[in-house]
RNA sequence: GGAGGGGUACCCAAGCGGUCAACGGGGGCAGACUGUAAAUCUGCUGGCUUAGCCUUCGUAGGUUCGAAUCCUACCCCCUCCA
C-alpha cells in the first residue's frame, strides 16, 4: 500500500475543486476508512464515458480502503435534477426508475469492486420523511440562496417556469449526506451547488460538513454540450467495439486532447509528447487511433479493439463495404407499386435505413441512395422478386436486403 | 384576487383572413472537400400510394367559400399590482 501522502496526490489528480482542501486532507490522515457518497439519478440506465471519470475516482477511493457508497436517487429521480437544465424535468414512473437502477447495477461493476461497493436507495428514508419533516429541512435553505444558483437563476430572469418541487432537490440530495453521515461527496462541477447544501445541511443537524470534490464534465461528441443521454452525443460503455471506435475517431482535434486528459490513462507527461509531434506534422488522426484504442481495449478487450480497427481502415480508408452488414427480409409484395416494380423509398423505410417512406424519397432525390454501390435516381425501380441486394444510405448505414 | 403579455414544427423565432407544410437562425441528416476531424460550400429537414393527396400552428368548439391568423370557452406560462 502506497503512502497516504501519495495516495492524497492520486486522489487530487484530476479533480475540479476540493471543498475545503485543508479539512479533506485532515480527515484523510486520519485511521478511519471514509464514506464516500455518490449520487445517480436512474434517468439514463446506459452509462457513457463521461460516468467514468467520476466512476474512476470512487474506485480509487475504493482501493485505498475507504467505503464506497452508490446512492440510486430512485426518490429524487421523481422529482428530477435540475442542475444545469433550463427547463422542468419529466417526472419519472416508479416503474421507469426500478428498470433504470437494475440496469445501472449491472454496469457500474466494469468498473467498482462488487463487494466493497454499498448501494443505496433513498427512497429507503425519503418515504420516511413525512410532510412536517420535510418542511422543517425546507425551513433550513432560504430562497435567495436557493436562487443564487445560475441554473434556477436564468430560467428565474428569462421567465422560465420553476416549480416548487425543483428547490427542493438540493435539499433533498443534502438530506442524503445527513441521513449517511457521510464524509465526502463527489460530484461533476454541476453538482457544486448541490453539495455544498449538504454541506450546510450537515451542520445544521449537528454533523461535521463532508468534503465536496468535483469532477470535471466531459463534453459529449459534438465538443459542446456536456456529454448526454438526452443530447445524444454518448458513448456508452454497452457500445460495441466497432461503435464505440467510430464515434471516438470523429470527434474532433481540439476535443481529442481533453478526451486525453480525462479519459486516458496516459501520464501528463506523455501526453504533451504526442501534441508536439501534431505540432511538428504527425496526422492528428494517427494520434486519435492511439486514444480511440486504449478506451476500446479498456471495455472490451485488445482483441476487439484490434479487429475493430482493422474493420475501420476497410470500410473508411480503403472504402470497401462493412464485412458485416445486417440482413433484411422484406415481404415483395409489400413494396412493389406495379407488377415488377419496387418502391425503392419504402424498402429502405423497412430495412431502417431511413425513419419514414418520405424520407426515403427526400435521400433518393439527394443522390445519397446506393444500390449494389451504384447511386439510383429514382424511387421506381424494376427489381425481381426472390433477389437480395446491397442498399446504403450515406456513407455508414447499410442493409443486405432479401425480397421474399 | 386584479391588470396586462404570451403558447407556432427538435429548439429559438417570424407570420396576424387566402400566394402557409408555414420566412430566418440553431441543431440534425445527406452531398462536395478531407483524416468518417474541424472550417467552408450545397441540398434536405410533417406524413403518404410523392409532378398528386392527407394531417399540423396550446385544447375544444364557432364565424367564413377559405383560419396559424377573427370569435367563444377551457388549459398552461410569464410580468406588474394586491
Amino acid at each position: 500500500m502506497i503512502s497516504k501522502d501519495k495516495q492524497l496526490l492520486e486522489i487530487q489528480r484530476g479533480t475540479e475543486e476540493i471543498l475545503v482542501e485543508e479539512e479533506f486532507t485532515k480527515r484523510f490522515h486520519q485511521k478511519k476508512p471514509l464514506k464516500i457518497k455518490v449520487g445517480f439519478d436512474p434517468t439514463a440506465p446506459d452509462l457513457h464515458l463521461g460516468h467514468t471519470i467520476i466512476i474512476n475516482k470512487m474506485r480509487q477511493f475504493q482501493e485505498f480502503g475507504h467505503e464506497i457508497i452508490f446512492l440510486i436517487g430512485d426518490f429524487t429521480g421523481m422529482i428530477g435534477d435540475p442542475s444545469g437544465v433550463n427547463e422542468t424535468r419529466p417526472v419519472l414512473t416508479r416503474e421507469q426508475i426500478d428498470e433504470n437502477a437494475a440496469t445501472y447495477e449491472k454496469q457500474i461493476f466494469k468498473i467498482l469492486d462488487k463487494d466493497l461497493t454499498r448501494i443505496e436507495f433513498n427512497s429507503s428514508w425519503m418515504q420516511q420523511v413525512n410532510s412536517s419533516k420535510l418542511i422543517e429541512i425546507a425551513s433550513k435553505y432560504t430562497v435567495a440562496r436557493m436562487l443564487e444558483r445560475d441554473d434556477f437563476k436564468n430560467r428565474f430572469k428569462t421567465g422560465n417556469p420553476i416549480s416548487i418541487h425543483e428547490l427542493l432537490y438540493p435539499l433533498v440530495q443534502a438530506y442524503d449526506s445527513v441521513a449517511l453521515e457521510v464524509d465526502v461527496e463527489l460530484g461533476g462541477t454541476d453538482q457544486k451547488f448541490n453539495l455544498l447544501v449538504g454541506r450546510h445541511l450537515q451542520q445544521l443537524y449537528g454533523q461535521p460538513p463532508q468534503t465536496a470534490i468535483t469532477l470535471p464534465l466531459l463534453e459529449g461528441l459534438d465538443g459542446v454540450k456536456k456529454m448526454s443521454k438526452t443530447a445524444n452525443n454518448y458513448i456508452a460503455l454497452t457500445d460495441s467495439p466497432k461503435d464505440m471506435l467510430g464515434k471516438i475517431m470523429s470527434i474532433s482535434d481540439e476535443l481529442m486532447w481533453r478526451y486525453f486528459e480525462l479519459l486516458s490513462a496516459r501520464s501528463l507527461d506523455e501526453i504533451g509528447l504526442l501534441q508536439k509531434q501534431v505540432k511538428k506534422g504527425k496526422n492528428p488522426r494517427d494520434i486519435k487511433f492511439l486514444l480511440a484504442e486504449e478506451i476500446v481495449e479498456r471495455f472490451h478487450g485488445k482483441q476487439s479493439s484490434d479487429d475493430a480497427k482493422a474493420s475501420f481502415l476497410r470500410q473508411f480508408q480503403q472504402g470497401q463495404m462493412p464485412e458485416e452488414i445486417k440482413s433484411v427480409s422484406i415481404n415483395y409484395s409489400e413494396v412493389e407499386s406495379e407488377p415488377g416494380i419496387v418502391n425503392m423509398a419504402k424498402v429502405l423505410y423497412l430495412a431502417n435505413l431511413v425513419t419514414s417512406v418520405s424520407e426515403g424519397h427526400r435521400a433518393i432525390k439527394a443522390g445519397s441512395v446506393r444500390l449494389e454501390g451504384e447511386k439510383i435516381e429514382r424511387s421506381q425501380l424494376q427489381m425481381d422478386a426472390n433477389s437480395r441486394h446491397i442498399l446504403s444510405f450515406g456513407k455508414h448505414r447499410f442493409a443486405k436486403v432479401e425480397f421474399i
